[in-house]
DNA sequence: GCCGTTTTCGGCCCGACTGTTTTCAGTCG
C-alpha cells in the first residue's frame, strides 16, 4: 500500500459514480474492482509501473488497457485526464453527499442540476428551505430523511477503533443474549471480521418474540436517539457517540442471514457467484435450490452447500481465500488461547506511574500465561521515562531475584528480561553491546526522526536487525491506526534482511495495530517470524493480547509462525 | 472496462425496502 495508490483508487471510485450516474453499465463495476485491487495492494503501483510499464500494470488483476493508461498518466502528470473532465460537469464533493443516508449519486446529480446543491452545507440549506421536496422524484419524506441523515451524520462518531468499540458490543451482546425468547445472538459486519476500524455494529438475533427483542434494544441504556424501528429491526445512537444495527431473522435462515451480514461484500459477491455456478442461490433468507430452501441454520451449513469449507470471519475480504475454501486448503489461524506469553510489557521499575514487574507478572498468570517478558524504554527516549544502562542492569538483577522467589514458592510464571532499545538515526543502538547481552532479549524500535527519507529508513532499520543481540523489531512500521501514518520503508528489503538475520517482527496489539493486515500476509509468504506483543503501559492493557491476535488473524497467520505460542526454553532458543 | 477449467465475445450478485414517478428507480447491505 502507499499514499499513491490510495490516491488512484479515489480516483477510480469516482469515476465510477460518475458511469453510474450517466447510466453506464458495467463500467462502473470494473472501475471498482480496479479500485478495490489497488487499495488491498502492498505494492507500490508507481513503482509497478516504473519497473515494468503499462505491461506490469495490465498483468494486475482488475486492471487492463483503459486504467493501465489512468495509472501511467497520473504517474507522469499527476493527474487523469478523463477524471478531470467529468469533475468538470459535476463539481460536487461527493464524498461528503454520499454519507448521508439514503442520498446516491443519481439524487446528487438532480440536487446540482435543479438547486447547485455542491456540498453538505448547500445540502442542508436547500432542504431546511423547502426546496427539495417540490422536485421531481422527491417529496416531503425524502426531504424530511435527508435532514434526518445530516443530523445523523452530525451525531455520529464516524469510524471507531476496535479496541474502543468490541466492549460496548460485547455488553449488548450479553444483554441480547440474556432476554427471553432468544435463541441466537451474535454480533456481525466489520465488527466480527475484526477490522481495525468499525462504523457501526450489526447484532443479529433469533427470537420467537421479535418485537420484544426490538422494543428492549431502542431502550438500552445510553440510547440517545432511535433512527429506526420496525418490528424486526432497529437503528440506534448512543450518547457515547456510536450507532448500532440489530436484526431478528428466522431461525432457519440464522446461517444465511449471519454469513450476509458479515460481510465482506466482496466476499459475499463471490459466494453468491459460486452458488450460482452451482445452480443454487444464496440470499440473507437462506441458500436455494429452485424453491427448496437447504438448510441454512448455520454458517458451516451455507458453506458447505456451496463445497467450501467455512471462512473464519477475519479472512472473508475476497482477497483469495475463496479458492482456499473451495479446495480445501484454509490455514489454521492462530488463537488467543494458542498465546503463551507477552514480551513487551512496560513495568514500573523506575516509573511510580506504572504497575509493579510483580503485579504484572501476577497478571501474566491469571492470564493462563507461561511467561511474561518486561521490557522498558532505554537510554534517548524522551517522551516518557526510560533506563539508563545502569537501571536496566539492576533491573535485571531484581529480576533473576523475582524468578528465584516465584520458583521457591512454586509460582508457575517465569519473568524474562529485555528492553525496548532505541534504533538511532544511523542504525545503532541507544544501549551498549555488552549491557544487551546480559538480558534475554532486545526489542528494538524507531521512535524517532519518523520523517527520513525512505531509503535511509530501511537502511538504519535493517542496520539494526544486523546487530546480534537485537531479536524483535517493536512496531516495524511506525503507524498509529487513525493517528499516524506509516513512515517511509522498503517493507520487502526489511522482510529480505529480517528472514537473513533471524529478527522476530512485532505484530503491536495497541491502538498501533503495526505490522497490518497486509504486511503480516508478506511475511509470512517470507517465511520471517512474528510476535504478537501488547505493549503495555498498565495491568489492563495486558488484555489487549486479543486484538493483536484478530489482526495476525486477518493476516492469515498459523500458530507456527508466531513465536510467543512456543514454551519459554523454545521461544529463547529461537532468539539470536 | 475486464475477464476466461463453459468464453478472445458475451456476460458481469442479489433481494429488500422506500418513496413516489402508482409501476419502478434509487439506495442499501
Amino acid at each position: 500500500m502507499s499514499a499513491k495508490n490510495q490516491e488512484i483508487a479515489k480516483i477510480f471510485n469516482e469515476i465510477a459514480r460518475f458511469l453510474r450516474i450517466e447510466n453506464v453499465p458495467f463500467k462502473p463495476y470494473a472501475y471498482e474492482k480496479g479500485a478495490a485491487y489497488l487499495e488491498a495492494m502492498p505494492e507500490d503501483v508507481k513503482e509497478i509501473y516504473l519497473k515494468g510499464g503499462r505491461k506490469a500494470l495490465e498483468e494486475l488483476p482488475g486492471i487492463g488497457k483503459a486504467m493501465s493508461e489512468h495509472i501511467e498518466e497520473f504517474v507522469k502528470t499527476g493527474k487523469i485526464k478523463f477524471y478531470q473532465e467529468m469533475k468538470k460537469k459535476l463539481p460536487v464533493d461527493m464524498d461528503a453527499l454520499l454519507r448521508v443516508e439514503g442520498m446516491g449519486p443519481k439524487k446528487a446529480k438532480v440536487l446540482y442540476e435543479k438547486l447547485e446543491v455542491k456540498n453538505l452545507k448547500d445540502l442542508e440549506r436547500a432542504a431546511k428551505a423547502g426546496k427539495i421536496a417540490p422536485l421531481f422524484g422527491f417529496g416531503e419524506t425524502t426531504e424530511k430523511n435527508i435532514l434526518q441523515g445530516l443530523e445523523f451524520l452530525k451525531m455520529s462518531k464516524g469510524r471507531v477503533l476496535l479496541h474502543e468499540i468490541l466492549p460496548v458490543a460485547r455488553e449488548v451482546l450479553e444483554k441480547l443474549r440474556a432476554l427471553k425468547d432468544v435463541r441466537r445472538a451474535e454480533i456481525g459486519g466489520s465488527l466480527r471480521r475484526r477490522k481495525e476500524t468499525i462504523g457501526d455494529v450489526d447484532f443479529l438475533v433469533v427470537s420467537k418474540n421479535a418485537k420484544k427483542v426490538t422494543d428492549f434494544f431502542v431502550k438500552l441504556p445510553g440510547v440517545q436517539k432511535v433512527w429506526g424501528q420496525g418490528s424486526t429491526k432497529a437503528s440506534v445512537h448512543l450518547k457515547d457517540g456510536y450507532d448500532m444495527d440489530l436484526r431478528v431473522v428466522p431461525e432457519k435462515s440464522y446461517g444465511s442471514a449471519l454469513q450476509y451480514f458479515t460481510g465482506s461484500q466482496d466476499h459475499n459477491i463471490a459466494t453468491r457467484k459460486i452458488a450460482i455456478e452451482k445452480g443454487l442461490k444464496l440470499s440473507e433468507w437462506g441458500i436455494f435450490r429452485g424453491a427448496k430452501q437447504l438448510p441454512s441454520r448455520t454458517e458451516e451449513e451455507v458453506y458447505d452447500a456451496l463445497g467450501m469449507a467455512w471462512v473464519p470471519p477475519e479472512m472473508r475480504e475476497n482477497t483469495g481465500e475463496i479458492e482456499l475454501a473451495l479446495d480445501g486448503k484454509l490455514p489454521k489461524l492462530v488463537e488467543l488461547k494458542d498465546i503463551k506469553g507477552d514480551l513487551h510489557v512496560h513495568s514500573g521499575f523506575t516509573d511510580d506511574t506504572k504497575d509493579s514487574i510483580e503485579v504484572l507478572a501476577k497478571k501474566a498468570m491469571e492470564m493462563g500465561y507461561e511467561y511474561i517478558g518486561i521490557s522498558d524504554h532505554t537510554n534517548d527516549l524522551n517522551v516518557e521515562k526510560s533506563l539508563n544502562e545502569k537501571e536496566l542492569l539492576k533491573e535485571n538483577e531484581y529480576i533473576k531475584k523475582l524468578n528465584a522467589k516465584f520458583l521457591a514458592r512454586g509460582k508457575k510464571i517465569r519473568v524474562l528480561h529485555g528492553c525496548e532499545a532505541n534504533i538511532r538515526r544511523d542504525g545503532s543502538i541507544d544501549v551498549r553491546d555488552e549491557v544487551l547481552e546480559k538480558l534475554d532479549y532486545v526489542i528494538a524500535g524507531v521512535h524517532s526522526l519518523l520523517k527520513m527519507e525512505k531509503k535511509e529508513m530501511t537502511a538504519r532499520i535493517i542496520k539494526a536487525m544486523k546487530n546480534p543481540n537485537v531479536d524483535i523489531i517493536a512496531h516495524p512500521t511506525g503507524r498509529i491506526v487513525g493517528q499516524r501514518d506509516e513512515y517511509q520503508h522498503d517493507f520487502d528489503a526489511m522482510l529480505k534482511a529480517a528472514k537473513e538475520t533471524g529478527t522476530i517482527l512485532e505484530i503491536n496489539s495497541s491502538s498501533r495495530l503495526d505490522l497490518r493486515d497486509l504486511y503480516i500476509r508478506r511475511a509470512k509468504n517470507s517465511e520471517v517470524k512474528m510476535i504478537i506483543n501488547t505493549d503495555a503501559h498498565a495491568k489492563e492493557q495486558m488484555l489487549q493480547m486479543e486484538y493483536g491476535v484478530a489482526q495476525a488473524r486477518r493476516g492469515w497467520v498459523e500458530k507456527g509462525d508466531i513465536i510467543n505460542t512456543l514454551s519459554v526454553e523454545e521461544l529463547l532458543k529461537s532468539l539470536k
